[in-house]
DNA sequence: AGCACGCCGACT
DNA sequence: GTCGGCGTGCTC
């Protein structure tokens, strides 16, 4: 007799656990780890789902209890072991449920999703059924229907079922009774929807630089001798990552093995996919986030079914079930994107780090701005550092002008672009070359406030200010809460109320006063609301169809625009007023990229960054591009405050309806972590960043630890107690380990 | 999470 | 006397 150790598809803290089952005689070849089955669970045996984690012979547990497995979960994927310790991976470093960290690592199991084509064809031989067709005919009343799929088929080898029972109009009657008698044969083959299906691109010859040439040989001659090792590739922008990750992919491919490629949400555009579709064709499937659970599904079923071998997707790529993986590319290494918002509140590259060594693959991380993190255990040597130094063509990077907002208000311009921008700028336009402004703004503008008295309108449901719509109406865009605009400060009675304007608006404003002969293209939230919003401004830009595009970060990630020389950065530290230790490492990243835009093409590019505090470490190391400096300068403050990497930092939030309790749990909570390490750092607990959100109280407690295993002890410590305290079961807490956004 | 068991109040 | 409130405890 077998039994099989069970995680059942609640995912609740009190049933976390394992539960045994006996594997019946009958479904014993069936049933192997991974597998998805049904089970009958608690006092009513209600039927549930669950994920085999473990097979052994002798029960572990009272026999008498024990009840057998229902049935195994029809078309379920099994997840591999390997996947499996990576969800216990998630589960134990980051803080979930062995069912949430589950649920991240399999692809989601849609049956109505998955779309199954019926194909019919002969069952017999060409002649044989010539002679069942004369001998159909002979019949006074034959069917019709039959007829029409007779001589189809007689045409054909295989036939849609869609096809016949649509436009041949054969009843479906008709079709079985063919069925039957062994005439024809009906099979299901499954229908996968693979998104991309342009193929007409054609692959060019890549060559690639002495340079990049250098850095793939490396990287494929550690692969060679069988070890496995994480790379971390620092090349400046333009320097041409990806065509060394290609090489090194089709080194990979060619020794039979598999390769994942993560690239950030906001670079899945079309031209990128189309880098790997040309080089690769049909090995290459992509995911999206705009692809349907089904969708998603299919490509995961091609990936274990040896029908691809390469994955270009998002963080959730990462989980593509690949039998024999060698490769992980992590592109953007530095992206905040990487970093999951829900719990499981996994850090993707540490992730991937760990699935290539349970698989003995190799990891790649390409930046032009590596995070922190990468760089400092690049330069420990606990990952390889590879430096790209020169751009591929040896385009020169682009000049940096820094200029200085407070001396150009004390000489009277209060304009949002300073003169010697506006000089630049003209001169540009005469030379029909094109111009990219960048206003680094993060959000929480269009806010509705009083003029009289600074009072800011407010969601009644959460901690937020409301938005106000083109529409008469004002929003909250957190929990969707809307009311009529308010014509008066609801705090003094002036009537002197209104919102500020998007600060890309009122930009583009400027300019096209300035500049009325100019054509100009604004991207921000405003203009993209369509599916392609992006592409088509992006793609309206690379055409030359406008001369100044004006945007936030959207802009200055991944396009190559060969005509823009010059880029225009409006106000350089709003990022670094942000008030979370990476707003230095931020302003640093996002300005290097912005500078990077210019000078693509064959003319040199010139950069402008404008700022209040041009003596910035982070603005004055982009201008320089120097990242070692700024490297150096981040490094030391990260040192000296305690910061990651240098340290670990857990972020502890506990939500409730009721603000008291939500208080009262969070002390409890600072209490026990108190008693279980005294040494450790606990600031707070404090309300979070945004203290109400849909009317639920959010406090938040962080805890600062050099060693990243004294938090997960706490974290477990905290687990332990929530699961035996009978107080406060309305609150729930989740854990959040070196968060990136605030709580 | 969901369901049963169980011990106290206001009802046919 | 019983119906039903939701507190407590359990689920292989």
């Amino acid at each position: 007799m077998k039994y099989a150790d069970i995680i059942i598809d609640i995912s609740h803290e009190r049933l976390d656990k394992t539960f045994e089952y006996i594997v019946p005689t009958k479904l014993e070849d069936q049933v192997s780890e991974g597998m998805q089955v049904v089970i009958p669970f608690g006092k009513g045996d209600r039927a549930i789902t669950g994920y085999v984690v473990g097979l052994h012979d002798k029960p572990g547990f009272d026999i008498t209890k024990l009840k057998p497995i229902a049935r195994v979960v029809k078309d379920s994927i099994a997840i591999e072991s390997q996947l499996i310790s990576l969800a216990a991976f998630l589960k134990r470093n980051y803080g979930s449920t062995m069912n949430q960290a589950l649920k991240t690592v399999i692809p989601i199991k849609k049956k109505e999703n998955e779309k199954l084509k019926k194909e019919i064809s002969l069952a017999i031989p060409l002649e044989q059924a010539k002679i069942e067709l004369t001998e159909l005919l002979t019949k006074k009343n034959h069917a019709v229907g039959k007829e029409r799929l007779l001589r189809e088929l007689l045409e054909v080898d295989v036939l849609d079922w869609e096809l016949a029972t649509k436009k041949l109009q054969v009843p479906t009657a008709n079709i079985r009774v063919l069925e039957k008698k062994g005439i024809v044969r009906i099979e299901s083959v499954r229908a996968f929807r693979n998104p991309h299906i342009n193929k007409s691109a054609q692959a060019k010859q890549i060559t690639l630089n002495q340079q990049q040439e250098a850095a793939a040989e490396q990287i494929k001659a550690d692969i060679d001798t069988g070890r496995s090792k994480t790379y971390l590739i620092h090349g400046v922008t333009g320097s041409g990552k990806t065509e060394v990750y290609m090489d090194v992919m089709e080194h990979v491919i060619n020794m039979g093995k598999q390769v994942i490629v993560l690239i950030p949400e906001i670079a899945l555009t079309y031209q990128t996919v189309m880098r790997f579709y040309t080089r690769f064709g049909d090995k290459v499937s992509i995911l999206n986030s705009r692809m349907s659970p089904g969708e998603r599904f299919d490509q995961f079923e091609r990936a274990k079914a040896g029908e691809i071998s390469i994955m270009v997707g998002p963080r959730s790529a990462l989980f593509t079930p690949f039998a024999n993986l060698g490769l992980i590319i992590i592109d953007e290494e530095h992206e905040s994107s990487y970093k999951s918002e829900v719990v499981p509140r996994y850090h993707a590259r540490e992730t991937a780090v760990y699935r290539a060594k349970l698989s003995g693959a190799t990891v790649i991380l390409g930046s032009a701005t590596p995070s922190l993190e990468a760089y400092s255990r690049a330069t420990s040597g606990e990952y390889q550092l590879i430096t790209l130094e020169n751009r591929a063509k040896g385009q020169d990077m682009a000049k940096c002008e820094i200029i200085d907002l407070r001396q150009e208000l004390q000489s009277g311009n209060r304009s949002m672009i300073s003169r010697r921008l506006m000089e630049l700028m003209a001169d540009r336009l005469e030379k029909h070359q094109q111009i990219m402004l960048f206003l680094n703004r993060r959000g929480l503008m269009g806010f509705v406030s009083c003029r009289a008295c600074g009072h800011v309108l407010k969601c009644p449901h959460c901690d937020v200010a409301l938005h106000l719509h083109k529409d008469g109406t004002m929003k909250c865009h957190y929990c969707g809460y809307t009311t009529k605009a308010a014509k008066v400060c609801p705090s003094c009675g002036s009537k002197y109320i209104g919102s500020f304007r998007a600060g890309t608006q009122r930009l583009e404003e400027i300019v096209k006063q300035a500049f009325p002969q100019a054509r100009v293209l604004r991207m921000d939230a405003d203009t993209t609301k369509g599916k392609d919003g992006h592409e088509e401004i992006l793609s309206a830009f690379a055409a030359h169809e406008a001369d100044v595009l004006i945007g936030t970060q959207m802009i200055v990630k991944g396009h190559d625009f060969a005509n823009v020389t010059l880029v225009g950065i409006i106000a350089a530290d709003i990022s670094l007023n942000e008030s979370d230790y990476h707003s230095g490492e931020r302003t640093f990243q996002l300005l290097t990229q912005a500078v990077g835009r210019a000078g693509r093409g064959d003319e040199p590019g010139v950069a402008v960054i404008q700022t209040y505090q041009p003596e910035n470490y982070a603005v004055l190391t982009a201008a320089a591009q120097d990242y070692s400096e700024f490297y150096k300068q981040e490094f030391a403050y990260r040192k000296l405050l305690s910061y990651p990497p240098c340290s670990h930092i857990l972020g502890i939030q506990v939500a409730c309806d009721k603000q008291a309790d939500a208080i009262a749990q969070a002390d409890i909570l600072a209490g026990i972590i108190r008693q279980t390490d005294p040494e450790i750092v606990i600031m707070g607990p404090e309300d979070a960043y945004l203290a109400k959100l849909k009317d639920v109280y959010r406090r938040v407690i962080y805890l600062k630890a050099d060693d990243y295993d004294r938090l997960v002890a706490v974290k477990d410590t905290i687990d332990k107690f929530l699961l035996e305290q009978k107080q406060y079961r309305n609150t729930t807490t989740w854990f959040d380990f070196d968060p990136i956004n605030t709580l």
